[in-house]
DNA sequence: CCCTGATTCGC
DNA sequence: GCGAATCAGG
């Protein structure tokens, strides 16, 4: 692979964007992060975009306006995390939990994720019990990433709403070529013969 | 261990 | 110019 300008391009563009080196490199593909670092400092482009002045020691007068270009992690947007996600779930909805853990939750905006419908919410049907304590507990202990932080080794499982700041992703380590943890395997990948009638 | 960017240097 | 190997860190 050649760095064609598309490609450069498309370089620049995520770098600005504050894309790592390595998921620049997947993102273009054919090349590695390494190759995507020697070409960004070949460009001239290595430290933050805006490169205008780089004062260290003197914050300068600063207008203000001036450093508009500040983009480092993306705030919530960005609804289209190609790490493609089975049944991502709306939300782990029976996660209140009223024992401890007592978060304030003043949030409790009625906006609709502006996702999707949320219709195919495999709800709490019969999830075994095993694995659906075992889901509360791993969310005690979830390292709360940002979309951003996930990669293809972390739970990208979600927890929380969406349209709050309640929200964030699993990450604990996922299952080798799996999207989650096990824990969250355990509910998101159901035999479909797993759940032997409950009967309630 | 996973990850990050920075640098070097043979090609 | 390119990027693997390596370095230096989190």
């Amino acid at each position: 692979m050649s760095w064609t300008d598309e490609r450069v391009e498309t370089l620049k563009r995520m770098w600005n964007e504050g894309q790592s080196a390595s998921q620049i490199a997947k993102e273009l593909g054919g090349v590695t992060r390494n190759a995507v670092i020697g070409k960004v400092h070949r460009l001239g482009l290595s430290n933050r975009v805006g490169g205008k002045d780089e004062e260290e020691a003197a914050p300068a007068p600063a207008p203000a306006a001036a450093q508009a270009a500040r983009p480092e992690p993306a705030p919530r947007p960005d609804p289209a995390p190609r790490t493609e996600a089975p049944r991502p779930a709306a939300a782990a909805a029976p996660q209140a939990a009223p024992v401890s853990n007592v978060t304030p939750l003043p949030v409790r905006k009625a906006i609709i994720p502006a996702g999707q419908p949320l219709p195919p919410q495999p709800s709490q049907n019969e999830i075994s019990p095993e694995a659906l304590a075992s889901v509360r507990e791993v969310e005690k202990r979830a390292r709360k990433l940002s979309l951003m932080e996930l990669t293809e080794r972390t739970c990208k499982w979600p927890i929380g709403d969406p349209a709050t700041e309640d929200f964030w992703f699993c990450g604990l380590p996922s299952l080798p070529g799996k999207p989650y943890c096990e824990a969250h395997v355990g509910v998101a990948f159901q035999p479909m013969s797993a759940r032997r009638d409950r009967r309630r």
